[in-house]
DNA sequence: ATGCATGAGAT
DNA sequence: TCTCATGCATA
């Protein structure tokens, strides 16, 4: 099938012949129209579905035909890895069909919106997971995790937690076995019916919904606060619960002896959702969007629970690593660039595709590279811990622990809105 | 730890 | 098209 020569399928990095332009270098470098060479025709590569899509050089001429004018098509900037394995596999699946799925019953649902979440994974392929067997690290080695943002609470290195005040974590023995059961050892996700109360009547009365938008935006509490008990990880949890809980799940992590990409995977061979360790140290930072956070928490808090009452068992952590797909080579914006487009976006977060077009073309950019790139910024605004802000951690928390004072940035809200919690620390302004 | 990317859904 | 949840690839 597909050509010896096409062979899309390349260690990940190995550039091959024609074009191993890597702009990424750019940034130094300079690119110049004509080497730019990152992402080719104008709006051409989504819409494919290709994920199964064979490892020919599926729609490469055909783009760079319609293209017409000017393609600098070269190369498949798009590498692709191994044909997936498993991964999500697994996952997915069942256990979402019997445990219970944490998903359906998670808590999630205020907002307002609607939203779909389930796994995403129809793979059926799966692997065996299991099997593996290694171990984790003894606890040792914990390699400091810098700080993050705001994490940086603890100037110094780690975070000693304050003083955990009403904690939220029942000790819930799952299931008591003999021996010892590795965090996210061998359990066949389907078999195992972990036992998962998953109540909650749910209450979905959120506030929000309301298309407010009074030119004068004052705060309003976002977090909502709910109407009742602030127990345990069931029902909405607050922005302040939120950030209790990262802290401490990083913590404890880190005193365990698991990595962020282990959490993930332990999170896959459990209950069936593999994240990357992407999401994980997004969850910890705070980077997420409320609801995801409020999504992911009863997961990581489930994680936390065995991990911790697994004493010292040996972890298999199996790192399965390339998953494969395409997938379009990063483009790196020239700092100079991503400035013009920083003020671009603070006059408007929300180009029309026309002025993206212009843009674009100012830049000399892709037009898709520049959609995305305003995509990507706007999400970061909904993030729950706005970048540079909590500078000095000893300010924040002692204001926090005063009283909070959530301020609105006023961001006309559009209309989206009410989706970014404005938490305490965040927003701390008190610059007038 | 993050920047750019992909995709499923909501609009 | 945008939004949202996620993640590969990178710095």
């Amino acid at each position: 099938m597909a050509t010896a020569a096409s062979n899309p399928y390349l260690p990940t990095n190995s550039i091959l012949s024609s074009g191993s332009i890597v702009h990424s270098d750019a940034g130094g470098g300079g690119m110049q129209p004509g080497s730019v060479a990152v992402t080719s025709g104008s709006g051409g590569y989504r819409g494919d579905p290709s994920v199964k899509m064979v490892q020919s050089d599926f729609m490469q001429g055909a783009m760079a035909a319609s293209n017409g004018g000017h393609m600098l098509s070269h190369a498949h900037q798009w590498v692709t890895s191994l044909p997936h394995a498993a991964a999500a596999a697994a996952a997915a699946a069942v256990a979402a069909a019997e445990a219970g799925s944490p998903w359906s019953s998670s808590p999630v649902g205020m907002t307002g919106s609607p939203q779909q979440q389930d796994v995403k994974n129809p793979a059926r392929d799966d692997l065996h997971t299991g099997t593996a067997l290694h171990h984790r690290p003894p606890h040792l080695a914990p390699h400091h995790a810098h700080a993050g943002t705001w994490g940086n609470s603890i100037s110094g290195a780690q975070q000693q937690q304050p003083p955990p005040p009403q904690q939220q974590q029942q000790p819930p023995l799952l299931y008591s076995q003999p021996g010892g059961f590795t965090v996210n050892g061998l359990m066949s996700p389907g078999a195992q019916s972990l036992v998962h109360p998953l109540v909650r009547g749910d209450t979905p009365e959120l506030e929000h919904h309301h298309h407010h938008h009074h030119p004068h935006a004052h705060h309003h509490p976002h977090a909502g606060v709910n109407s009742h008990d602030p127990h345990s990880d069931d029902d909405t949890p607050t922005s302040d619960d939120l950030e209790q809980f990262a802290k401490q799940f990083k913590q404890r992590r880190i005193k365990l002896g698991f990595t962020q990409a282990d959490v993930g995977l332990a999170l896959g061979t459990l209950y069936g959702n593999v994240f990357s360790q992407t999401t994980i140290c997004r969850f910890e930072a705070l980077q997420l969007s409320f609801k995801n956070m409020c999504k992911l928490k009863p997961l990581l808090n489930k994680w936390l629970e065995e991990a911790d009452s697994s004493t010292g068992s040996p972890t298999s952590i199996d790192k399965i690593a390339a998953q494969g797909r395409k997938r379009k080579k990063r483009t790196s914006i020239e700092v100079s660039v991503k400035g013009a487009l920083e003020s671009h976006f603070l006059k408007c977060p929300k180009p029309s595709a026309q002025e993206i077009s212009t843009l674009a073309d100012n830049l000399q950019l892709e037009k898709e590279v520049v959609r995305v790139w305003f995509c990507n910024r706007r999400q970061k605004e909904k993030r729950m811990t706005p970048p540079g802000v909590a500078q000095t951690p000893e300010d924040v928390y002692s204001q926090v622990g005063n009283g909070h004072f959530l301020v609105d940035y006023l961001k006309d809200a559009s209309e989206a809105s009410d989706q970014r919690v404005t938490s305490s620390f965040h927003q701390v302004i008190l610059a007038h």
